[in-house]
DNA sequence: CGATCATGCAGAAACGTGTCTGTCAACGCG
DNA sequence: CGCGTTGACAGACACGTTTCTGCATGATCG
């Protein structure tokens, strides 16, 4: 007690060193507090909203919160002070409190040591952003977490919900997260019996068997993919996908797969699709960077695109409807699906009962260009400024 | 013990008002804990770590957090009964006693009503992803928050600290943030006087300068610039440095500004600067997109590049490596940029006493390819500062 | 051999909020 | 006039953790 007063005297003066050695070493914690509470700098508390309304602690609360029942004049008086004193409820002690805290995580598997993979850039900031937007005006905020990150940063912040892009099989923490009673919703379909509490995803078989009957019927005799390595489910269910249709059309599979993460190795794998004996006569890439990639291989083997080559690969950049030839896309629409992923995650915190059902299937979207189209009528110059074209 | 095992029985029936009456005037402290802890659903608390060891509070909080002293007989047992029963500390409650939460706010103002520009995306990945490496390297999360989000939003998060990306004059939200005492590192020179804590950003003036330099050498007359409509930091000192070096040798600036939030203004910007009469023979594109769209202009017009016309654009994409011819391009450095304002932030946030500097200039570096080499001998680097300066 | 000290641990006070419960006054009604 | 009812508010507890203080128990030293 005596040490408290002596220490809150000394904090009336400036302090020397001396005393701050003092002050860190012995009583911190009470001269702290003596500082929040003494109507000192640090952040006004309820209490102090309380005391300068002439009202309970209750009474704020409730009056803030639009709870209970009060007259409006004391709600508008509550409010006014609070406003005038810069109050701001302690986001800790209300999350402690009610058990909410407004925060859904948003989880990305990586393959390297990066937080996300980098061919998936476009595709995952248009998606982040969707989802940003979306969280946000419900009122919650994302965080980003790796799942590889290290286990203290999962433990240490307070998640509502999460979202996970893209879940491995059996993906540890998923299931740890399903076990500490938290809904998860993952952008693309869990593989196994991965405990999601809702998927959104897009059907990329029907995507690319669409795709390549478009191949098809522009002219292709001999379909070829660019693929990943890695054993993500989009990647498998689009090369199983290929496969299938090769089988159904009768064609041999020509791809060549490389590891997505290393943007060089992309145009290696490239090359090498178009360097092979049975050279495709048509390819779709997978992977963003991956038209780009084929375009200048192409280039290098003196191969006309969309005359000798026709070319589509999955992205969602808009560089491609300004390259020469402009190529064709399969747009992934990141954007509803990061919409959709939080709306989920969402009504599944707040208890909204789900009539619907938890999956959710986002069509996806071919943008047909030059390079897909064998034989345009018109070579002429296109316009200026035409966004679409065709 | 007795009591304990009444209650938890008496809870598997639906409790009845008297026994609540009864339990919360009787046993005030052990029974509400036994209610909310009889080993059901909700998550094991360190109290039930405690009992379950044998052991206080104290001693699981010290065991578990490295602190007190502790034989390494009690740390080893008491770790071993927490992952048991699967314990997880509850990151509200110690957010609220430490005052710590362990989360970095990412902020990024906006033009539009999306969270975060179009134009800036490989940019803003890229810089994301190095600043959530960074964050979590060392125990933080990121959360992205838009400067406009919702107002309850901001406040309903525990943030440490900010990282505001860009921000402008005056910005509300960071002098709102300095005012409640939180460290703010922007990535952006400030404008005017906001208070930040730190800061990081290139040189921008330096880098144009140095980029039209190397377009000179390369045999530019008349150099033509496609710069934003919008007032941030990068745009304004990009184009006065334009300006002053056109000032500097002489030449009557030329350049198109356009919205660069709306990414087809940047196609027609792009088209309009090619169709002017006083038509540039080189052109430098302050943002992503530009590359391709002046490449199509050109293109459109006839015009070869690099012999009519060349061309450099600010990206960090790595599609302008690939394109027909390769573009040269200016990159920002984005990882460096996340990497150094995430260390200054956290350096802020532990009060690690920062001898050097509080402003950090990360340098530019153009990489050089052929769009912007008129004759090229050979396809030798250029050294970054050519001695023909002036 | 008693005083001092280091050690190992328990008790309890906060952190700041939400909310359950209870009190006091006014009021309508028989 | 008494009594139940309702409105407006205050008191107090609990969320789960960290940490300061304090009490034992043995060991060490004068």
């Amino acid at each position: 007690m005596s040490v408290n007063a002596c220490i809150c005297d000394r904090l009336d003066h400036p302090p020397s060193p001396y005393y701050r050695l003092a002050m860190t070493a012995a009583g911190k914690h009470q001269v702290s507090r003596a500082q929040t509470r003494g109507s000192r700098q640090g952040r006004a508390g309820i209490r102090d909203v309380a005391a300068a309304a002439g009202v309970s602690i209750t009474t704020v609360s409730d009056a803030l919160n639009g709870k209970g029942r009060l007259p409006d004049a004391t709600r508008r008086h509550v409010r006014e002070v609070a406003d005038r004193l810069g109050y701001r409820p302690s986001a800790a002690a209300r999350t402690l409190r009610t058990g909410k805290s407004g925060l859904i995580g948003l989880t990305v598997t990586t393959y390297g040591d990066e937080p996300f993979t980098f061919t998936e850039f476009a595709y995952f900031a248009e998606m982040a952003r969707a989802a940003t937007s979306a969280a946000l005006a419900r009122g919650y905020a994302l965080v980003i977490l790796p799942a590889t990150s290290r286990h203290d940063v999962w433990s240490n912040v307070a998640l509502d919900g999460t979202v996970v892009i893209d879940p491995s099989d059996h993906d540890p923490v998923v299931t740890e997260l399903v076990r500490q009673g938290l809904p998860v919703v993952s952008d693309g379909r869990p593989a196994g019996t991965l405990p999601v509490t809702a998927w959104v995803d897009n059907d990329h078989e029907a995507a690319v068997l669409d795709l390549l009957d478009h191949l098809a019927d522009a002219g292709a005799r001999r379909i070829g993919l660019l693929t990943g390595t890695t054993t993500d489910t989009y990647t498998r269910l689009s090369t199983t996908a290929y496969l299938n249709w090769c089988e159904r059309v009768g064609q041999d599979p020509v791809y060549e797969a490389y590891p997505a993460h290393d943007p060089c190795a992309g145009a290696v794998a490239a090359d090498r699709l178009l360097a092979r004996p049975d050279r495709p006569d048509a390819v779709y890439g997978l992977f963003d960077p991956n038209g780009t990639d084929l375009l200048a291989a192409a280039r290098r083997y003196g191969l006309r695109v969309p005359d000798d080559l026709l070319l589509v690969c999955c992205s969602e950049s808009t560089v491609y409807a300004n390259t020469e030839p402009p190529i064709t896309t399969l747009s992934l629409k990141p954007r509803r699906i990061g919409t959709a992923v939080v709306q989920l995650l969402i009504d599944a915190i707040e208890g909204v009962d789900t009539d619907g059902p938890v999956e959710q299937v986002i069509p996806t979207e071919l943008i047909v260009r030059t390079s897909s189209q064998r034989r345009s009528p018109r070579t002429t110059v296109s316009p200026p400024r035409s966004p679409a074209k065709e």
